[in-house]
DNA sequence: CCTGAGCGG
């Protein structure tokens, strides 16, 4: 009896103080009432698409033009297994055209090596790296099969 | 050698 008692006092006690402390709270609801804005927002057009599918293979812009591909290869090394590394170079007068290729051993590698070099400093210019896109075979060579390294 | 958007052999 004595115990019922007490039990129901200190339900009571505890409704009481929880009851009690309601202050500061009716700000917040009212600052919330400005989620549902009349306005779409339309941009979702905004999005650009990705540039090519995920490949070993890496297309880099934005070279400095006396990057060799010893120093691209050399800066894509950090990040992965480079299999192939070649800075486009005129075939006439040999000079570089400020772009080049990496391919990597693996897709993750090739992944790492986008995310570690695209948009870093390379002999003082900024670099962007992303997949290359598949490019037809070479046709130098008569009669032969072409390799397909992608 | 260089200009600086851009996809090589």
């Amino acid at each position: 009896m004595a115990m019922r008692a007490a039990a129901t006092a200190a339900i009571s006690a505890h409704s009481r103080v929880s009851a009690n402390s309601q202050m500061g709270m009716g700000i917040k609801v009212l600052c919330s009432s400005f989620s549902s804005f009349p306005f779409n927002l339309p941009q979702t057009k905004l999005e650009k698409p990705p540039p090519a599918e995920p490949s070993t293979n890496l297309f880099v812009s934005g070279l400095n033009k006396r990057t060799t591909s010893e120093g691209l290869r050399d800066a894509f090394a950090k990040f992965g297994e480079v299999d192939h590394a070649k800075v486009v170079t005129d075939r006439v007068s040999g000079f570089s055209k400020g772009f080049g290729f990496v391919k990597y051993a693996t897709i993750a590698d090739a992944e790492a090596g986008i995310k570690g070099m695209d948009g870093q400093f390379l002999d003082g210019w900024v670099i962007f790296a992303e997949y290359a896109r598949p490019r037809a075979p070479f046709p130098s060579m008569n009669n032969a099969p072409p390799q397909r390294q992608w």
